[in-house]
DNA sequence: AGCCTATCTGGCACTTAGTGTCAATCGGTC
DNA sequence: GACCGATTGACACTAAGTGCCAGATAGGCT
C-alpha cells in the first residue's frame, strides 16, 4: 500500500514490525513469565525467524527496557529545559517528575514492574540502563555545579546524579511492593528527603 | 596426607581447590581479558573438567565477584559494632571505611578495578552484588533511624543505603579512572559530601 | 579387613542465548 | 524489465549453564 510515502516505507514497516513482536512478545512474559518465555517462543508467536528476531532486539532483555534509552534522553532534554536558578537537585529532581511517561496503564505498569523487580537478568540490565543515564545527565550537572561539563576529575556531579537515580529505583522497589498504592511522585520525594532533608517545589 | 584431620578432609580440600581455581582464572582474566577467556580455558588451565568448574563457581562472574557476598557481610558485622551515638550515615559510612579489606596489592586491584567497570557482564553482577549489600545493611540502618528493621514500609533506610552504596560506586570508578592516584577513601568521603554536604569523623 | 554411605568427579547430552554467513526475496527507482 | 539496497530465513557455530549417570574415593561402622 504505497499510498503514503512520506518516509521510506520499510523504515516504517521495520517500526511496525519492532512494535508488534514486542507487543506479542510482552503479553507472552505478562502470561508466563519472562525466564518461562524463550526467544523462539517469541520468533513462532510474532511468525518471524529465530534470527530475524534478533535483528529487532539485540537481546531478549532489551523488549522490555529497550524504550529505556530513548527515555532518558526525554529526561536528559527536560533536564537542560529547566530554569536557571534551579540548582542540580532541584533540577534534576524536576526534570524526572515532569518527563512525559511514555507508558501503559498502571494495573500493566505494575506487572511490568513485578517482574523487572522480580527477574534477575532484568534488574540487571535496568540497572545498566540508569548507568547510561547517568552518563547521559552528568554533563549538564555538572554545569549546574559551575564545573566543565566533561570535567571528570570533579566527581560531585557523578555522585548526586547517581543518588537521585538510585532514589528513582527504591522509590520504584517501594511503588511496586505496595502494589501501587502510593503515588511513584511521592515516593520519589519521600526517598530524597530522606537523603537530603528538604524536597523541590512543583 | 591425613595428618591434621582438624576439619573434614573434603572441605579443606574443596576450599583449596577453589582457591586455586580462582588464581588460575584470575591469571587468566588480567593476562587475555574477561570475555576472552571461555570457561573451557580455565578448566584446561586448572586441570578439572568443564563439570567440575561449575560446581565450584556458579558463572564465570562469581570467580571475579564471589568474595563480595562475604565481604558484605564484614561491613554488616562492622556496622553493627559502630556506637550507638553515630547516626545512620555516619556509622554507615565509618562502617566502610574500617571494613577489613581482603584484596590483593594496589596494582592488581587496579587491574581488577579496570576489567570490573569495562566489562559489561561484570559490571551489572557488581551491581547486583551492590543490592545484597543493600538488603543486608538496611536493618541496620532502619535501626538507627528508629524504625523497626523489617518495616517495609519506611523507604528512608532503603534511600540511605542505596547512596551511600552508590557513592562507593561512583569513588571506586573515579579512583579506577585516576589510576589510583588519589586513595579510596578520600574519593568516597568526597562523593558522600557533594551528597550531604559534610563528612565523618575518623 | 569389609561394608556402607556420602561426596566428588568426569563425560555426555541437552537447552538457550547470541553471532556470522549466504543465497533468496522484496520494495522502490530508472 | 532491470538494477540496487535492505530484509529475510536457513544453517552452522560458539559459549554458558544444567541434568543425569556411572565410577572413584574418603570416612565411619562392625
Amino acid at each position: 500500500m504505497p499510498t503514503t510515502p512520506d518516509q521510506k516505507l520499510w523504515t516504517r514497516t521495520r517500526q511496525a514490525v519492532h512494535a508488534e513482536v514486542a507487543r506479542i512478545a510482552m503479553g507472552l512474559f505478562l502470561e508466563r513469565g519472562f525466564e518461562a518465555t524463550t526467544i523462539d517462543d517469541i520468533a513462532v508467536a510474532a511468525g518471524i525467524s529465530r534470527r530475524s528476531f534478533f535483528r529487532y532486539f539485540g537481546t531478549k532483555e532489551d523488549i522490555v527496557l529497550g524504550d529505556l534509552a530513548a527515555h532518558g534522553e526525554l529526561i536528559r532534554e527536560e533536564l537542560e529545559a529547566r530554569p536557571a536558578a534551579e540548582d542540580a537537585w532541584t533540577a534534576l529532581i524536576n526534570a524526572l517528575r515532569h518527563a512525559p511517561r511514555l507508558g501503559q496503564d498502571d494495573v500493566t505498569m505494575l506487572k511490568i514492574s513485578k517482574m523487572l523487580y522480580g527477574t534477575p537478568s532484568l534488574r540487571a540490565r535496568s540497572l545498566e540502563k540508569h548507568l547510561q543515564w547517568q552518563a547521559l545527565l552528568t554533563p549538564e550537572i555538572r554545569r549546574r555545579l559551575g564545573v566543565a561539563p566533561d570535567d571528570e576529575h570533579d566527581l560531585r556531579a557523578d555522585a548526586i546524579v547517581a543518588c537521585v537515580l538510585m532514589c528513582v529505583d527504591v522509590a520504584g522497589e517501594a511503588w511496586t511492593r505496595s502494589a501501587g498504592s502510593q503515588s511513584l511522585e511521592d515516593l520519589l520525594l519521600e526517598a530524597v528527603a530522606a537523603v537530603r532533608g528538604s524536597a523541590a517545589d512543583a
